[in-house]
DNA sequence: TGTACATCAGTGAACGCGCGTTCACTGATGTAC
DNA sequence: TGTACATCAGTGAACGCGCGTTCACTGATGTAC
C-alpha cells in the first residue's frame, strides 16, 4: 500500500496547520505563535515538525495557500448559485456574512497576516487578494454587469471592493455575540459601502478619464 | 527644579517608544517584539521598563495614541492648506503619500496592529480610525461638500475613504524604491478607487435609500 | 544660601522557563525478489 | 504469498539561549527648614 504512509503524513500536516489556525482562535497573531506550542496543540514532538515544513514561515505561507483556496471556492458558489437580480448586494452581503463566520479561522489569519505577519506572509496573501479581484472582475464581465468599462477599469473597482470586503471580514469577526442590533447596523453600513462604490461604478465614464489632464497621458 | 528629573524620565519612556518603532523599521510586527529587545535598542536595563509600562501591551497602547495623533494633524494639515478645488484627489493623493513617507513608523505600525496585535490594541486601532473618518465627515460638511447627504451617510462614506487610505497606506509603505513605473501605478490606481468612493457619493439618493424595500423599515 | 533627608529613575544580578534545533533511535509501512 | 531489507514519520532526550519578572541597590534630583 503505497498510499497510507502518505496519507499518515499528510493528516499529521493537517493537524499542524489546524493547529496554528486554532491557537490564533483566541485573537492571537500568527507571528506570536511558536513552533512547540504548535506540534504540542497537535499532539505531536516538536522535532516532527521538521518533517513538514523548515520553519513557522513555511508553515505561514501553507496557511495563505489554504485561505487562497477559501476565497476561491466563495467566488464559485456565488458564481452557481446566480443571485437574485434585485436585492443582489443584500443577498450578497448575507451570503458573504455566513461564509465569512463558517470559515472564521482562514478569515482571521488573513486579515492579521496582512497587515501583522513576515513580509514574505504579506506579500502572498496580498497577492491571493489580487486574484481574488481579478476573478471577480472577469465574472462580472461574464454577468454582463458593468459592460461600458474596460477591463483594467472593472479590476480596480473590484480591488477596492475586495479591500471592503476584508475590511468587513474584521468586523463580522469581532461583533459580540447576542447583539442583534450592533450586528444590524455592521450589515447595514456594509450594504451601503458596496452600493456607494457600485453607484460610482455606473457612474464612471470610461471615455473621458475623469480628471486626468491630456498632459498626463 | 521640579522639572528636570519628570523631563528626564519623559526622554527615556520616548527612548523606549522609538525603539520599538524602530525595531519595527525590518517589517516585523509589533506583537513579536520582546521586552528586552526594546530595552536593549532603547539603551537601558531591562527592569527600567516597568518604570513606564506595566507590560508591552500598555507601550502599544501608547503607539496607538502616537498615530492617533498623527493623523489628526494629517487633517489639520490638509484643513489648513487648502485644497485647489480642480485636482482635488490627485493633490490629496500626493500630499498623503508624503506624509505616509514622513511618518513611516506610525503608519507601518497601525497598519499592522489594525490586523494582528493583541485584541485591546486593535480595537484601539479602529477606535482611532473610526475618529478620523468622523472628523473627516466633519471637515467636508464645513466645506460645504455634499451638502445632500445627511451626516450619517456621510460618516459611512469616510469610512470606506478611510479604509481605502489605510489599505494605501500599505501599498506605498511596500513600494520598491526606485521603481518610479510601479509608483506611479500605485498612485494612479489609489486615485481612481477614490474618484469611485466620490462618483458614487454624488450619485448617491439621500431620499429615496435605494434598494431597500418598504418592508425592511 | 546651606544642610539634612526623601524620592525615585535607572542598575545589575539572579531566577526559572519555554524556546528552536540537533541527534541517534524505533518501529510501522513499503519494496524487491 | 513469504521473506529480507530499505525507507522514513515520528520519538525522546539534550543543548544553549533569550525571555519576563523580582529584588535590593545607588546616586542624582528634589524638598523642608
Amino acid at each position: 500500500m503505497t498510499v497510507t504512509r502518505r496519507a499518515q503524513k499528510q493528516r499529521t500536516r493537517e493537524l499542524l496547520l489546524d493547529a496554528a489556525l486554532g491557537l490564533m482562535d483566541a485573537g492571537r497573531g500568527f507571528s506570536s505563535l511558536s513552533l512547540r506550542e504548535i506540534t504540542r496543540e497537535a499532539g505531536v514532538v516538536p522535532a516532527a515538525f521538521y518533517r513538514h515544513f523548515a520553519d513557522l514561515d513555511e508553515l505561514g505561507l501553507a496557511l495563505v495557500d489554504a485561505c487562497g483556496l477559501t476565497l476561491r471556492r466563495l467566488l464559485r458558489e456565488a458564481r452557481r448559485e446566480g443571485l437574485p437580480p434585485t436585492q443582489i448586494l443584500r443577498s450578497s452581503v448575507l451570503i458573504y456574512k455566513n461564509y465569512v463566520s463558517d470559515h472564521h479561522r482562514h478569515f482571521r489569519f488573513a486579515v492579521g497576516a496582512r497587515g501583522g505577519g513576515s513580509p514574505s506572509i504579506r506579500r502572498a496573501i496580498r497577492n491571493e487578494e489580487t486574484h481574488f479581484a481579478r476573478e471577480m472582475a472577469q465574472d462580472m464581465r461574464e454577468l454582463g454587469l458593468m459592460p461600458q468599462l474596460p477591463m483594467e477599469t472593472l479590476e480596480m473597482i473590484c480591488a477596492l471592493v475586495v479591500t471592503t470586503m476584508m475590511n468587513a471580514a474584521t468586523d463580522i469577526l469581532d461583533l459580540p455575540p447576542g447583539q442583534p442590533q450592533a450586528e444590524q447596523e455592521m450589515t447595514e453600513n456594509f450594504v451601503r459601502q458596496l452600493r456607494v462604490i457600485f453607484l460610482g461604478a455606473r457612474a464612471w465614464d470610461p471615455q473621458q478619464e475623469q480628471g486626468r489632464s491630456r498632459a498626463d497621458r
